[in-house]
DNA sequence: CGATGTATCCAAAGCGATTTCAAATTCCAG
DNA sequence: CTGGAATTTGAAATCGCTTTGGATACATCG
């Protein structure tokens, strides 16, 4: 069931037809309720192909993941993306690629080929070389994160800095002064966010930070548990941890454990909860105490501002920065 | 850039471009040579649309999600599938419902509008509804998974019930009769392949099952946790476990932690491990026993499965059961 | 009553590829 | 040479939609 045939079967022109369904002015309430209510029955819609033809317009966002990249957040703020987009009739493309060589070469091709109409940029740098290829490629995007790029763009991000500056004084607060940070990859701006807030928390109170404390890596159970393991072998070692994602904070649960400690006793942590629909921070034992942002939430919110760019509202004027909730649980507590 | 520029560019027509580029043979090698290197030179890349329009193929896969089942398999599932895809420039199109009736419209909407040419089912029931109204459709799927449907369709499943057997059998060898098997969902396929092999494990041994050591969820960490907390607290409790996913285990390991036991001596742990990469059994402490498939490897070739099955290979020939290893490390001991 | 709007509707021209059907050219045997 | 096959190229139709630029009918107004 094309146009053409519904057209005929209605004894109506393509233009009118397409005209009623697509909500213009130029025709009648009665052939529109009359067209619509056949299309319905007939189980009509439009060839995507065929309307991406015409309109010019893609229908669809891209989505670019590195394969090493492949955390439990990823399908979170993917599945947030995808529950705005719905609505709108876009798709959501997503490919996989192993080095920003490639992940360039992607969007060479989407651009080229007008496969999607913009996309979504995950963990940027601060100096991020896909931005000012985008800008060149003409292709909209907006950033899940932020850079410092002097090129207007469109971004949304989490108060990274100013959530482990509280989680972190929070802690200081508590008496603890030996805190780990169980960072992201160095380089990414969200793990320079995070130092920063860290230090900021310290510096505020004449505190003075020991590197030997910060660790970067990415946010794995496993090097959770490594980096910790290592860290509570050490003497002095960390009486607190502000861990970098719940995934990181089960590997510091484990180590604090195999070290015979107590947490939110002898040793008291805070995570960051991207806020997982199958990690609960609330029914840990002992609860977790975190900085909370909902990761899906964030997807939700990008395929919106998304959307906004795509309909002219300026680059310059989409940015958003998430304020970050602290929720204290049972995992931190004063120092000993 | 386009078809047309590019043919004038060449003083060729567009028929004669079209055809070097796609490697028709009736073209003169060098005119072949010509137009592939301008097409580079200038960087034409057909437009998708207008192709996928002329040819009437969608060149995209779609992949219904469920919001709730956004564990982590998923991400490295969609992985697989990608990395394979990318090669054949086949896109992959997600979108997320919340019910099956919403599945079930995102299939006729996408086969209406033939925005895809073929679609991977996941998480199958033995008497699974989508398949019959893929068959209607029209729409070529395969299945992640297996089902009972007597309809012809793909399939390709790791041996679920082979890998528990084994799994199962291994415990009761090592002298474990009190064996909990922590199963995924009631009436996915794949949990009711998993119990028929534990059951027939104990049946080969003459060992009967008792009921209270079977539970039923979705495998996150916290379940893992309260199941395995519940049943460590009853009496007689379990000596062993049988868990569905490592996020599962983390869970259990917690509680055997926390009811005072040590794993692989008081208590034995084998986990179904789908390989993540940020998830390793080799690295725990203990390390961990695992029946291990990745799931990532799955994806890929469900991906080239699902090319076959469009390049006019009969469904009912596309069925694959992959072998689960049984790879034993500390988490497992004989009973005390 | 003619002129001017104002609703409605339609024919046809795109969009940018692929593909059918022919035409032009080259090659070779007779 | 020449006629016919083999090779190489092109014009135009096609895919199914959107959209431009009229048409047509009817109401309104001076």
């Amino acid at each position: 069931m094309n146009l053409k045939q519904l057209a005929s079967e209605l004894g109506l022109s393509q233009t009118t037809v397409s005209r009623a369904l697509n909500g213009y002015p130029e025709v009648s309430e009665a052939t529109r309720r009359r067209v619509t209510e056949a299309a319905a029955r007939l189980g009509y819609r439009p060839n995507a192909s065929a309307r991406r033809l015409a309109t010019g317009r893609a229908g669809a966002f891209g989505w670019v993941l590195h394969n090493n990249a492949y955390g439990p957040h990823t399908v979170e703020f993917l599945g947030g993306l995808a529950e705005r987009l719905i609505h709108d009739e876009i798709d959501i493309l997503v490919s996989t690629v192993t080095t920003e060589d490639e992940e360039i070469a992607a969007y060479h091709r989407a651009a080229a080929s007008k496969r999607v109409d913009a996309v979504v940029l995950a963990s940027p740098y601060p100096n991020d070389r896909r931005i000012s290829v985008l800008n060149e490629l003409k292709l909209p995007f907006i950033l899940h994160g932020r850079s410092e790029s002097a090129l207007p763009h469109a971004w949304l991000d989490i108060d990274n800095a100013g959530a482990t500056e509280r989680a972190t004084a929070h802690l200081l607060d508590l008496g603890h002064r030996r805190i780990a940070l169980l960072n992201g990859p160095r380089g990414m701006t969200f793990t320079i966010h995070r130092e920063a807030g860290y230090r900021a928390a310290f510096a505020a109170r004449g505190e003075p930070v020991n590197p030997a404390f910060l660790v970067n890596s990415v946010f794995t159970d496993e090097m959770g548990f490594r980096n910790a393991q290592r860290m509570l072998e050490r003497t002095p070692s960390p009486t607190a941890f502000v861990a970098g994602s719940m995934m990181t904070a089960l590997g510091v649960f484990r180590a604090i454990r195999s070290a015979g400690l107590v947490l939110g006793r002898d040793v008291s942590m805070i995570a960051h909860d991207d806020v997982f629909p199958y990690l609960n921070a609330d029914n840990m034992v002992p609860s977790m105490s975190t900085t909370r942002s909902s990761i899906r939430a964030a997807g939700t919110r990008v395929a919106e501002l998304l959307t906004q760019l795509l309909a002219g509202k300026p680059a310059s004027e989409i940015h958003e920065l998430w304020p970050v909730d602290l929720v204290l649980r049972e995992s931190t507590g004063p120092k000993l």
